[in-house]
RNA sequence: GGAGAGAUGCUAGAGUGGUUGAAUAGGCUGGUCUCGAAAACCAGUGUGGCACUUGUUGUCACCGAGGGUUCGAAUCCCUCUCUCUCCGCCA
Protein backbone atom coordinates (compact mmCIF):
# COMPACT_ATOMS: atom_id res chain seq x y z
CA UNK A 1 0.00 0.00 0.00
CA UNK A 2 1.08 3.08 -0.72
CA UNK A 3 1.51 6.18 1.99
CA UNK A 4 -1.73 8.07 1.48
CA UNK A 5 0.22 11.32 2.46
CA UNK A 6 2.88 10.41 -0.35
CA UNK A 7 -0.34 10.61 -2.50
CA UNK A 8 -1.51 14.01 -1.37
CA UNK A 9 2.07 15.29 -1.44
CA UNK A 10 3.21 13.85 -4.39
CA UNK A 11 0.21 12.89 -6.70
CA UNK A 12 1.73 13.42 -10.57
CA UNK A 13 4.95 11.23 -9.44
CA UNK A 14 2.44 9.03 -8.08
CA UNK A 15 0.20 8.64 -11.42
CA UNK A 16 2.66 8.30 -14.04
CA UNK A 17 4.37 5.18 -11.76
CA UNK A 18 1.22 3.67 -12.35
CA UNK A 19 0.47 4.62 -15.82
CA UNK A 20 4.08 3.32 -16.28
CA UNK A 21 2.75 -0.26 -14.63
CA UNK A 22 -0.34 -0.34 -16.72
CA UNK A 23 -2.80 0.30 -14.06
CA UNK A 24 -6.26 2.04 -13.98
CA UNK A 25 -5.10 5.44 -12.01
CA UNK A 26 -7.91 6.34 -9.04
CA UNK A 27 -5.53 9.11 -8.03
CA UNK A 28 -8.22 12.17 -8.21
CA UNK A 29 -10.57 10.26 -6.44
CA UNK A 30 -7.97 9.29 -3.76
CA UNK A 31 -7.26 12.79 -3.05
CA UNK A 32 -11.01 13.82 -3.24
CA UNK A 33 -12.05 11.24 -0.47
CA UNK A 34 -8.55 12.47 1.17
CA UNK A 35 -9.83 15.51 1.49
CA UNK A 36 -13.61 14.63 2.50
CA UNK A 37 -11.72 12.42 5.47
CA UNK A 38 -9.84 14.89 6.80
CA UNK A 39 -12.73 17.81 6.96
CA UNK A 40 -14.64 15.25 9.11
CA UNK A 41 -11.69 14.78 11.03
CA UNK A 42 -11.49 18.39 12.06
CA UNK A 43 -15.06 18.54 12.51
CA UNK A 44 -15.39 14.96 14.77
CA UNK A 45 -12.04 16.28 16.60
CA UNK A 46 -13.56 19.04 17.89
CA UNK A 47 -17.16 17.85 18.76
CA UNK A 48 -15.00 15.01 20.83
CA UNK A 49 -12.70 17.46 22.74
CA UNK A 50 -15.99 19.36 23.70
CA UNK A 51 -17.76 16.08 24.68
CA UNK A 52 -14.90 14.92 26.98
CA UNK A 53 -14.50 18.56 28.80
CA UNK A 54 -18.14 18.48 29.57
CA UNK A 55 -18.58 14.90 30.27
CA UNK A 56 -15.79 15.44 33.55
CA UNK A 57 -17.48 18.57 34.66
CA UNK A 58 -20.95 16.45 34.93
CA UNK A 59 -18.63 14.06 36.87
CA UNK A 60 -17.74 16.40 39.23
CA UNK A 61 -21.12 18.18 39.49
CA UNK A 62 -22.72 15.17 40.54
CA UNK A 63 -19.41 14.38 43.22
CA UNK A 64 -20.62 17.03 44.94
CA UNK A 65 -24.54 17.17 44.26
CA UNK A 66 -25.26 19.59 41.56
CA UNK A 67 -27.94 19.01 38.76
CA UNK A 68 -26.37 18.37 35.53
CA UNK A 69 -29.72 17.00 33.50
CA UNK A 70 -29.61 20.32 31.63
CA UNK A 71 -25.89 19.79 30.01
CA UNK A 72 -26.98 16.23 29.99
CA UNK A 73 -29.60 16.84 27.39
CA UNK A 74 -26.92 19.18 25.45
CA UNK A 75 -24.48 16.41 25.56
CA UNK A 76 -26.77 13.95 24.03
CA UNK A 77 -27.28 16.09 21.20
CA UNK A 78 -23.68 16.22 20.70
CA UNK A 79 -22.94 12.72 21.01
CA UNK A 80 -25.74 11.95 18.45
CA UNK A 81 -23.49 14.38 15.82
CA UNK A 82 -20.71 12.75 16.38
CA UNK A 83 -22.09 9.45 15.58
CA UNK A 84 -23.37 11.13 12.13
CA UNK A 85 -20.04 12.21 11.61
CA UNK A 86 -18.47 9.37 12.76
CA UNK A 87 -20.37 7.18 10.74
CA UNK A 88 -19.50 9.23 7.66
CA UNK A 89 -16.28 9.18 8.40
CA UNK A 90 -16.02 5.77 8.09
CA UNK A 91 -17.78 5.15 5.09
CA UNK A 92 -15.42 7.25 3.55
CA UNK A 93 -12.43 5.81 4.86
CA UNK A 94 -13.89 2.04 4.00
CA UNK A 95 -13.81 3.39 0.55
CA UNK A 96 -10.54 4.94 0.65
CA UNK A 97 -9.05 1.75 2.14
CA UNK A 98 -10.67 -0.31 -0.58
CA UNK A 99 -9.30 1.62 -3.48
CA UNK A 100 -5.66 1.87 -1.78
CA UNK A 101 -5.89 -1.72 -1.42
CA UNK A 102 -6.07 -1.94 -5.48
CA UNK A 103 -2.97 0.73 -6.29
CA UNK A 104 -0.10 -0.56 -7.14
CA UNK A 105 3.19 0.03 -5.84
CA UNK A 106 5.76 2.72 -8.46
CA UNK A 107 8.39 1.23 -9.76
CA UNK A 108 11.79 2.32 -8.90
CA UNK A 109 13.68 4.97 -10.86
CA UNK A 110 16.14 2.75 -12.40
CA UNK A 111 13.33 0.65 -14.09
CA UNK A 112 13.18 0.62 -17.48
CA UNK A 113 9.97 2.08 -19.05
CA UNK A 114 8.28 -0.38 -21.12
CA UNK A 115 4.94 -2.07 -21.80
CA UNK A 116 5.42 -5.70 -21.90
CA UNK A 117 7.61 -8.50 -21.01
CA UNK A 118 9.13 -7.34 -24.45
CA UNK A 119 10.59 -4.86 -23.16
CA UNK A 120 12.39 -6.24 -20.64
CA UNK A 121 16.31 -6.11 -20.28
CA UNK A 122 18.64 -8.54 -20.60
CA UNK A 123 21.18 -7.83 -17.89
CA UNK A 124 23.91 -10.77 -17.74
CA UNK A 125 24.01 -14.46 -19.24
CA UNK A 126 26.11 -17.44 -17.38
CA UNK A 127 26.79 -20.68 -19.21
CA UNK A 128 28.77 -23.37 -17.62
CA UNK A 129 32.11 -24.25 -19.52
CA UNK A 130 31.93 -25.95 -22.71
CA UNK A 131 28.14 -24.84 -23.21
CA UNK A 132 26.94 -24.20 -26.43
CA UNK A 133 23.49 -23.24 -27.67
CA UNK A 134 23.38 -26.72 -30.27
CA UNK A 135 20.25 -25.95 -31.72
CA UNK A 136 20.85 -28.50 -34.46
CA UNK A 137 20.41 -31.42 -32.14
CA UNK A 138 17.58 -33.01 -31.08
CA UNK A 139 16.43 -32.85 -27.93
CA UNK A 140 14.30 -34.91 -26.01
CA UNK A 141 11.71 -32.50 -23.97
CA UNK A 142 11.42 -33.38 -20.18
CA UNK A 143 7.99 -34.28 -20.67
CA UNK A 144 9.70 -37.49 -23.48
CA UNK A 145 12.66 -37.68 -20.86
CA UNK A 146 9.81 -38.08 -17.80
CA UNK A 147 7.87 -40.80 -19.53
CA UNK A 148 10.95 -42.78 -21.07
CA UNK A 149 12.71 -43.05 -17.55
CA UNK A 150 9.10 -43.24 -15.81
CA UNK A 151 10.27 -40.60 -12.96
CA UNK A 152 7.09 -38.00 -14.11
CA UNK A 153 3.96 -39.08 -14.73
CA UNK A 154 1.59 -36.18 -15.69
CA UNK A 155 -1.57 -38.37 -16.87
CA UNK A 156 -1.90 -39.71 -13.61
CA UNK A 157 -1.29 -36.87 -12.01
CA UNK A 158 -4.51 -35.36 -14.03
CA UNK A 159 -6.05 -38.16 -12.95
CA UNK A 160 -5.33 -37.24 -9.04
CA UNK A 161 -5.76 -34.45 -9.44
CA UNK A 162 -6.67 -32.64 -12.58
CA UNK A 163 -4.18 -30.76 -15.25
CA UNK A 164 -1.19 -28.92 -13.99
CA UNK A 165 -0.66 -31.28 -10.87
CA UNK A 166 2.44 -33.18 -11.35
CA UNK A 167 3.42 -36.69 -9.90
CA UNK A 168 6.93 -38.06 -9.22
CA UNK A 169 7.95 -41.41 -9.45
CA UNK A 170 10.85 -43.38 -8.55
CA UNK A 171 14.38 -41.27 -9.26
CA UNK A 172 12.35 -38.32 -10.40
CA UNK A 173 10.68 -38.24 -6.76
CA UNK A 174 14.18 -38.30 -5.23
CA UNK A 175 15.24 -36.18 -7.44
CA UNK A 176 12.83 -33.63 -6.64
CA UNK A 177 13.39 -34.09 -3.00
CA UNK A 178 17.15 -33.82 -3.31
CA UNK A 179 17.42 -30.66 -5.51
CA UNK A 180 14.80 -28.59 -2.67
CA UNK A 181 17.61 -30.21 0.27
CA UNK A 182 20.03 -29.21 -1.46
CA UNK A 183 18.62 -25.47 -2.15
CA UNK A 184 18.12 -25.61 1.19
CA UNK A 185 21.18 -26.05 2.71
CA UNK A 186 23.17 -24.23 0.48
CA UNK A 187 21.48 -21.00 1.55
CA UNK A 188 21.89 -21.78 4.95
CA UNK A 189 25.43 -22.58 4.89
CA UNK A 190 27.02 -20.18 2.41
CA UNK A 191 24.10 -17.34 2.52
CA UNK A 192 23.29 -16.84 6.02
CA UNK A 193 19.58 -17.49 6.09
CA UNK A 194 17.75 -18.86 8.67
CA UNK A 195 15.38 -21.75 7.92
CA UNK A 196 11.47 -21.29 7.86
CA UNK A 197 9.15 -24.22 7.62
CA UNK A 198 5.47 -21.95 7.14
CA UNK A 199 2.21 -23.28 7.03
CA UNK A 200 0.95 -24.19 3.60
CA UNK A 201 -2.35 -22.59 4.65
CA UNK A 202 -2.89 -18.51 5.87
CA UNK A 203 -5.90 -16.46 6.70
CA UNK A 204 -6.67 -13.49 4.80
CA UNK A 205 -5.07 -10.94 6.59
CA UNK A 206 -1.90 -12.36 6.05
CA UNK A 207 -2.85 -12.36 1.59
CA UNK A 208 -3.15 -9.14 2.45
CA UNK A 209 -0.20 -7.81 3.62
CA UNK A 210 2.09 -9.37 0.99
CA UNK A 211 -0.35 -7.89 -1.47
CA UNK A 212 -2.05 -11.32 -3.59
CA UNK A 213 -5.05 -10.07 -2.10
CA UNK A 214 -7.69 -7.80 -2.81
CA UNK A 215 -6.34 -8.04 -6.56
CA UNK A 216 -5.28 -11.24 -7.59
CA UNK A 217 -7.71 -13.02 -5.59
CA UNK A 218 -8.92 -14.79 -8.43
CA UNK A 219 -6.04 -16.88 -9.15
CA UNK A 220 -5.88 -17.79 -5.57
CA UNK A 221 -6.95 -21.18 -4.13
CA UNK A 222 -9.53 -21.00 -1.42
CA UNK A 223 -11.12 -23.08 1.28
CA UNK A 224 -14.07 -21.43 1.91
CA UNK A 225 -15.52 -23.53 5.00
CA UNK A 226 -12.04 -21.98 6.92
CA UNK A 227 -11.65 -19.27 5.55
CA UNK A 228 -7.70 -19.69 4.50
CA UNK A 229 -6.04 -20.02 1.64
CA UNK A 230 -3.34 -22.03 0.31
CA UNK A 231 0.05 -19.72 -0.48
CA UNK A 232 0.77 -19.68 -4.04
CA UNK A 233 4.00 -18.68 -2.17
CA UNK A 234 6.22 -19.05 0.96
CA UNK A 235 6.57 -15.40 0.62
CA UNK A 236 2.87 -14.86 1.93
CA UNK A 237 3.22 -16.69 5.63
CA UNK A 238 7.11 -16.32 5.91
CA UNK A 239 6.88 -12.13 5.30
CA UNK A 240 4.03 -12.28 7.28
CA UNK A 241 5.80 -13.87 10.16
CA UNK A 242 6.19 -10.24 11.51
CA UNK A 243 2.96 -8.67 10.48
CA UNK A 244 2.49 -5.80 13.89
CA UNK A 245 5.45 -6.13 14.93
CA UNK A 246 8.58 -3.98 15.35
CA UNK A 247 11.98 -5.33 14.99
CA UNK A 248 15.14 -4.46 16.41
CA UNK A 249 17.49 -2.67 13.93
CA UNK A 250 20.48 -4.46 14.86
CA UNK A 251 18.67 -7.40 13.83
CA UNK A 252 18.16 -6.48 10.48
CA UNK A 253 18.89 -7.22 7.93
CA UNK A 254 16.53 -10.55 8.97
CA UNK A 255 16.95 -13.42 6.28
CA UNK A 256 14.60 -16.30 5.91
CA UNK A 257 14.87 -19.42 3.60
CA UNK A 258 11.97 -21.93 3.42
CA UNK A 259 10.65 -24.43 1.02
CA UNK A 260 6.96 -24.76 0.15
CA UNK A 261 5.03 -26.09 -2.07
CA UNK A 262 2.95 -23.18 -4.08
CA UNK A 263 -0.45 -23.16 -5.03
CA UNK A 264 -1.92 -21.60 -7.92
CA UNK A 265 -5.13 -21.62 -9.69
CA UNK A 266 -3.40 -19.92 -13.26
CA UNK A 267 -7.10 -18.30 -13.91
CA UNK A 268 -7.01 -17.82 -17.95
CA UNK A 269 -4.06 -18.56 -18.72
CA UNK A 270 -4.25 -22.11 -20.02
CA UNK A 271 -2.70 -22.52 -23.71
CA UNK A 272 0.28 -23.02 -25.13
CA UNK A 273 2.44 -22.90 -22.27
CA UNK A 274 0.56 -25.07 -20.22
CA UNK A 275 2.20 -28.14 -21.24
CA UNK A 276 4.39 -30.65 -18.72
CA UNK A 277 6.10 -28.55 -15.97
CA UNK A 278 5.83 -25.10 -17.69
CA UNK A 279 2.61 -24.15 -15.73
CA UNK A 280 0.74 -26.10 -12.87
CA UNK A 281 -1.45 -25.58 -10.32
CA UNK A 282 0.79 -26.90 -7.77
CA UNK A 283 5.11 -26.54 -7.44
CA UNK A 284 7.82 -26.63 -5.32
CA UNK A 285 10.06 -23.92 -4.49
CA UNK A 286 12.26 -22.28 -2.32
CA UNK A 287 12.13 -18.83 -0.98
CA UNK A 288 13.99 -16.13 0.62
CA UNK A 289 12.40 -13.20 2.33
CA UNK A 290 14.37 -10.49 3.96
CA UNK A 291 13.71 -7.67 6.07
CA UNK A 292 16.03 -4.85 5.44
CA UNK A 293 16.49 -1.15 6.27
CA UNK A 294 15.09 1.18 3.90
CA UNK A 295 18.96 2.66 2.83
CA UNK A 296 20.15 -0.81 2.21
CA UNK A 297 17.42 -2.46 -0.03
CA UNK A 298 18.68 -2.07 -3.33
CA UNK A 299 21.72 -3.48 -2.03
CA UNK A 300 20.51 -6.50 -0.86
CA UNK A 301 18.29 -7.04 -3.45
CA UNK A 302 21.40 -7.11 -6.02
CA UNK A 303 22.50 -9.80 -3.10
CA UNK A 304 19.43 -11.63 -3.34
CA UNK A 305 19.97 -12.50 -7.43
CA UNK A 306 23.24 -13.55 -6.36
CA UNK A 307 21.85 -15.73 -4.20
CA UNK A 308 19.87 -17.32 -6.64
CA UNK A 309 22.04 -17.26 -9.33
CA UNK A 310 24.91 -19.48 -6.93
CA UNK A 311 22.73 -22.38 -7.05
CA UNK A 312 22.54 -22.05 -10.93
CA UNK A 313 25.97 -21.63 -10.99
CA UNK A 314 26.68 -25.29 -8.50
CA UNK A 315 24.37 -27.01 -10.98
CA UNK A 316 26.00 -26.03 -14.17
CA UNK A 317 22.73 -24.95 -15.61
CA UNK A 318 23.19 -22.11 -18.02
CA UNK A 319 21.04 -18.72 -17.02
CA UNK A 320 20.37 -15.11 -17.57
CA UNK A 321 19.26 -12.26 -15.50
CA UNK A 322 16.40 -10.02 -16.82
CA UNK A 323 15.52 -6.56 -15.06
CA UNK A 324 11.94 -6.91 -15.55
CA UNK A 325 10.85 -3.11 -17.28
CA UNK A 326 7.51 -1.21 -15.79
CA UNK A 327 4.41 -2.66 -17.44
CA UNK A 328 6.27 -6.67 -16.48
CA UNK A 329 6.60 -6.22 -12.82
CA UNK A 330 4.39 -7.16 -10.51
CA UNK A 331 1.27 -5.48 -8.40
CA UNK A 332 3.58 -5.33 -5.18
CA UNK A 333 7.05 -4.92 -6.79
CA UNK A 334 9.19 -1.56 -6.62
CA UNK A 335 11.79 -3.64 -8.78
CA UNK A 336 12.28 -6.92 -9.78
CA UNK A 337 15.12 -9.15 -11.70
CA UNK A 338 13.71 -12.24 -13.29
CA UNK A 339 16.37 -15.40 -13.39
CA UNK A 340 15.42 -17.85 -16.49
CA UNK A 341 17.10 -21.10 -17.35
CA UNK A 342 17.35 -22.66 -20.46
CA UNK A 343 15.61 -25.35 -21.95
CA UNK A 344 17.23 -26.88 -25.28
CA UNK A 345 14.23 -28.51 -26.00
CA UNK A 346 12.02 -25.45 -25.78
CA UNK A 347 14.96 -23.69 -27.20
CA UNK A 348 14.06 -20.75 -25.24
CA UNK A 349 14.77 -19.35 -21.64
CA UNK A 350 12.50 -20.60 -18.85
CA UNK A 351 11.55 -18.04 -15.84
CA UNK A 352 12.44 -20.34 -12.46
CA UNK A 353 12.97 -17.01 -10.35
CA UNK A 354 12.17 -13.99 -9.66
CA UNK A 355 13.63 -11.62 -7.21
CA UNK A 356 12.06 -8.44 -6.05
CA UNK A 357 12.21 -5.22 -3.65
CA UNK A 358 8.83 -4.18 -2.37
CA UNK A 359 10.23 -1.17 -0.69
CA UNK A 360 7.79 -0.54 2.27
CA UNK A 361 4.66 -1.36 0.25
CA UNK A 362 4.13 -4.41 2.16
CA UNK A 363 5.63 -3.47 4.98
CA UNK A 364 3.23 -0.96 5.44
CA UNK A 365 0.16 -3.50 4.59
CA UNK A 366 1.39 -5.51 7.31
CA UNK A 367 2.59 -2.75 9.29
CA UNK A 368 5.96 -4.54 9.83
CA UNK A 369 8.64 -1.97 11.54
CA UNK A 370 11.95 -1.20 12.65
CA UNK A 371 13.14 1.17 15.72
CA UNK A 372 15.18 3.32 14.40
CA UNK A 373 18.21 3.50 17.15
CA UNK A 374 18.50 7.21 16.49
CA UNK A 375 15.41 8.60 16.20
CA UNK A 376 14.40 6.27 18.36
CA UNK A 377 10.84 5.91 16.40
CA UNK A 378 9.47 2.93 14.45
CA UNK A 379 9.69 2.86 10.45
CA UNK A 380 8.68 0.72 7.81
CA UNK A 381 11.11 -1.91 6.85
CA UNK A 382 12.07 -2.59 3.16
CA UNK A 383 10.61 -6.41 2.59
CA UNK A 384 12.19 -8.34 -0.56
CA UNK A 385 11.87 -11.98 -1.75
CA UNK A 386 13.18 -14.57 -4.05
CA UNK A 387 12.59 -17.64 -5.72
CA UNK A 388 16.03 -19.71 -4.85
CA UNK A 389 14.40 -20.91 -6.55
CA UNK A 390 11.28 -23.25 -8.11
CA UNK A 391 11.93 -26.33 -9.07
CA UNK A 392 9.63 -27.37 -11.67
CA UNK A 393 11.11 -24.75 -14.79
CA UNK A 394 14.43 -25.76 -13.40
CA UNK A 395 14.08 -29.50 -13.62
CA UNK A 396 12.60 -29.18 -17.43
CA UNK A 397 16.52 -27.21 -17.76
CA UNK A 398 17.82 -29.79 -15.72
CA UNK A 399 16.88 -33.19 -17.01
CA UNK A 400 16.96 -31.65 -20.63
CA UNK A 401 20.33 -30.07 -19.80
CA UNK A 402 21.80 -33.28 -18.50
CA UNK A 403 20.26 -35.72 -21.07
CA UNK A 404 22.49 -38.21 -22.64
CA UNK A 405 22.42 -39.21 -26.85
CA UNK A 406 21.01 -43.08 -24.90
CA UNK A 407 18.16 -41.35 -23.12
CA UNK A 408 19.52 -41.26 -19.58
CA UNK A 409 19.83 -38.42 -17.29
CA UNK A 410 23.45 -37.67 -15.25
CA UNK A 411 22.42 -36.46 -11.75
CA UNK A 412 24.48 -32.94 -11.45
CA UNK A 413 28.33 -33.41 -9.06
CA UNK A 414 26.39 -31.23 -5.85
CA UNK A 415 22.84 -33.55 -6.34
CA UNK A 416 24.81 -36.95 -5.65
CA UNK A 417 25.57 -37.08 -1.81
CA UNK A 418 21.74 -36.07 -2.22
CA UNK A 419 20.52 -38.52 -4.30
CA UNK A 420 22.59 -41.47 -4.04
CA UNK A 421 22.64 -42.04 -7.59
CA UNK A 422 24.55 -40.48 -10.16
CA UNK A 423 22.65 -41.55 -13.28
CA UNK A 424 19.06 -42.06 -13.91
CA UNK A 425 18.14 -44.99 -16.32
C1' G B 1 -16.57 -32.11 18.87
C1' G B 2 -18.15 -31.16 24.53
C1' A B 3 -17.21 -28.24 29.34
C1' G B 4 -14.72 -24.25 31.67
C1' A B 5 -11.04 -19.97 32.28
C1' G B 6 -8.74 -15.92 30.21
C1' A B 7 -6.82 -11.73 26.64
C1' U B 8 -4.43 -4.57 29.78
C1' G B 9 2.02 -1.11 27.98
C1' C B 10 8.78 -4.35 26.63
C1' U B 11 7.38 -8.14 30.67
C1' A B 12 4.65 -9.46 35.10
C1' G B 13 0.39 -7.55 37.06
C1' A B 14 -3.67 -3.91 39.36
C1' G B 15 -7.84 -1.44 37.75
C1' U B 16 -15.95 0.71 42.71
C1' G B 17 -18.62 3.65 34.82
C1' G B 18 -16.32 10.04 36.00
C1' U B 19 -8.31 14.06 35.48
C1' U B 20 -6.84 6.12 34.16
C1' G B 21 -2.93 6.74 28.52
C1' A B 22 -3.60 3.65 32.49
C1' A B 23 -1.37 1.92 39.82
C1' U B 24 2.73 -1.18 41.30
C1' A B 25 7.08 -4.18 40.29
C1' G B 26 10.71 -5.76 36.91
C1' G B 27 13.25 -4.54 32.43
C1' C B 28 15.42 -0.76 29.36
C1' U B 29 17.68 4.39 28.74
C1' G B 30 19.97 8.65 31.06
C1' G B 31 21.91 10.83 35.62
C1' U B 32 24.09 10.93 40.84
C1' C B 33 27.68 7.98 43.53
C1' U B 34 32.49 4.96 42.10
C1' C B 35 39.27 4.27 39.84
C1' G B 36 35.61 0.95 37.50
C1' A B 37 31.44 -2.15 38.39
C1' A B 38 27.47 -3.75 41.55
C1' A B 39 24.05 -1.84 44.98
C1' A B 40 21.27 2.43 46.24
C1' C B 41 18.84 6.87 44.79
C1' C B 42 16.67 10.33 40.97
C1' A B 43 14.53 10.98 36.11
C1' G B 44 12.67 9.16 31.55
C1' U B 45 10.37 5.05 28.90
C1' G B 46 3.78 3.44 23.71
C1' U B 47 1.51 3.91 18.72
C1' G B 48 -1.28 6.26 15.06
C1' G B 49 -4.43 10.25 12.90
C1' C B 50 -5.57 15.47 12.34
C1' A B 51 -4.45 20.80 12.79
C1' C B 52 -1.53 24.84 12.86
C1' U B 53 1.68 29.86 14.98
C1' U B 54 6.27 22.75 12.97
C1' G B 55 6.33 23.13 19.04
C1' U B 56 10.00 20.86 25.42
C1' U B 57 2.59 22.61 20.49
C1' G B 58 -2.70 21.48 20.57
C1' U B 59 -6.28 17.85 19.89
C1' C B 60 -8.52 13.02 18.80
C1' A B 61 -8.21 7.71 18.84
C1' C B 62 -6.20 3.14 20.70
C1' C B 63 -6.43 -1.71 27.21
C1' G B 64 -7.42 -8.95 21.53
C1' A B 65 -11.05 -7.35 16.96
C1' G B 66 -15.87 -5.37 15.65
C1' G B 67 -20.59 -3.52 17.28
C1' G B 68 -23.99 -1.63 21.37
C1' U B 69 -25.65 0.97 26.15
C1' U B 70 -24.28 5.94 28.46
C1' C B 71 -23.57 12.98 29.10
C1' G B 72 -19.11 9.80 29.97
C1' A B 73 -16.55 2.79 28.88
C1' A B 74 -10.19 -0.57 30.00
C1' U B 75 -14.54 -1.12 33.35
C1' C B 76 -21.54 -2.92 31.53
C1' C B 77 -23.95 -5.85 27.11
C1' C B 78 -23.55 -8.65 22.23
C1' U B 79 -20.65 -11.04 18.24
C1' C B 80 -16.03 -12.82 16.55
C1' U B 81 -10.79 -14.27 17.01
C1' C B 82 -6.99 -16.26 19.80
C1' U B 83 -4.73 -18.61 24.23
C1' C B 84 -4.99 -22.00 28.39
C1' U B 85 -7.25 -26.31 31.32
C1' C B 86 -10.25 -30.85 31.36
C1' C B 87 -12.97 -34.71 28.38
C1' G B 88 -13.51 -37.16 23.53
C1' C B 89 -11.18 -38.21 18.72
C1' C B 90 -6.60 -38.54 16.13
C1' A B 91 -1.13 -38.55 12.56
Amino acid sequence: MLDLKFIRENPELVKQGIKNKNEKDRVDEILALDEKRRDLILQTDELKAKRNTVSQQVGQMKKSGQDASQIIAEMKNVSDQIALLDSQLNEVEEKLEDILMFVPNIPHHSVPVGKSSEDNVEIRQWLPEGFSFRKEDKFSDHIEIGKKLKILDFERGAKLSGSGFPLYLGKGATLERSLINFMLDYHLEYHGYSEIFPPFLVNRDSMKGTGQIPKMEEDMYYIEKDGLFPIPTAEVPITNIHRNEILNEKDLPVKYVGYSSCFRREAGSYGKESKGFLRVHQFNKVEMVKFVKPETSYDELEKLVNDAEDILKALQIPYRILMLCTGDLSFSAAKCYDIETWSPAENRWLESSSCSNFENFQARRANIRFRNEKTKKPEFVHTLNGSGLATSRLMVSLLENYQTPEGKVIVPKVLQKYTGFEIID
